[in-house]
DNA sequence: GCAGTATTACTCGGATAGTCACTGTCCGAGTCGCTCCGG
DNA sequence: CCGGAGCGACTCGGACAGTGACTATCCGAGTAATACTGC
């Protein structure tokens, strides 16, 4: 049971374009270097984010990513759902039809008590996940960082952020 | 974001386990072919659940494994975490640290907070599971099962169990 | 017949290969900006 | 000097290898029941 690394990439890189001005992108490579990473596996999950809605990709020279909606409607469940699936993380075989004890399928009219109780488990993560949104996470971000940070980000920002003229 | 298919056949057995008169045990033999697995690697598993202590393991014998403590005391949490680890699912590589803005480790003094949403999101998951346990499934079960499967199960584990003379 | 002992068969435990999903990478399609040319 | 077409370069999108974790398996250590032998 581990998340894959791309989780916390595409959230940090969702705070970081939340953080841009509006309509304004970054690039997959300005994105990548940013965050110290491959470039060309960070556009993997990059575009994943963008085939679920929450990014909206701009093509030719001077594009890039932009969020797709304000960030305080984009919740940390849309991130990981779109990097790691929508499957649940339990999958129950229905191992409790097989066996020397196994009867027809039309026996088991319930949904299996475990598989049941492990999803409830998910719909609680789930539902914690969809509770943080990217503009608290962003807010408690520049309330506790150090200002240098801040004005050392805010400067590599100044000089790769992409505006469109239109 | 995947996990262990054993983590259900450990809970399967788990739940036969405590259907078992007090003290007696089924071997591992037995329990892979009342679920339909493979024997082998389903010892792999519960191998993990003896190490942490929720079966007690018999060799020898007429030996086998019974569970290590009442069932009310044993949670969903207590098996997943057994098999899959006690290890979060989401592990932050501190990527924030990264780039060129990052600076010097004691600028960073509070932890990540996406690494703490992800892992307060985990906590609900957990709390989730630890409040399921296996005597309250077993019970469930009962009710809702078919009678057929019930007698047929009795049947078969009054064939199975092991009752140690002392 | 009984006690002691060696045997034996059965059990769990750890170390060892195979397979799938995640990781990492590459090249191609599409598009916007720039340059050059003509008017 | 201005407008337009062509070119070029940059961007994202999808298809292709490499690696680690899960899956599956085997053989060995240990133990209790069992059979045998001697008394």
């Amino acid at each position: 049971m581990k998340l894959s690394d791309g989780v916390e990439w595409a959230i940090h890189c969702a705070m970081l374009l939340g953080a841009l001005p509006a309509g304004a992108t970054l690039s997959g490579k300005a994105l990548a270097e940013f965050h110290g990473v491959a470039e060309s596996y960070l556009l993997k999950h990059l575009k994943a984010l963008a085939a679920a809605g929450i990014l909206d990709s701009v093509t030719g020279p001077q594009g890039g990513y932009r969020l797709a909606r304000p960030a305080e409607r984009i919740s940390l469940l849309d991130i990981v759902l779109a990097v790691e699936g929508d499957r649940p993380a339990f999958r129950c075989t229905e191992i409790r039809r097989r066996g020397p004890c196994a009867l027809e399928d039309a026996a088991y009219p319930r949904p299996c008590g475990i598989n049941t109780a492990m999803l409830k488990a998910e719909a609680a993560y789930r539902d914690a996940l969809a509770r943080e949104d990217l503009k608290s996470l962003s807010a408690g971000f520049a309330g506790t960082a150090d200002p240098r940070f801040l004005a050392l980000a805010q400067a590599w920002l100044s000089g790769n952020t992409r505006i469109p003229k239109s």
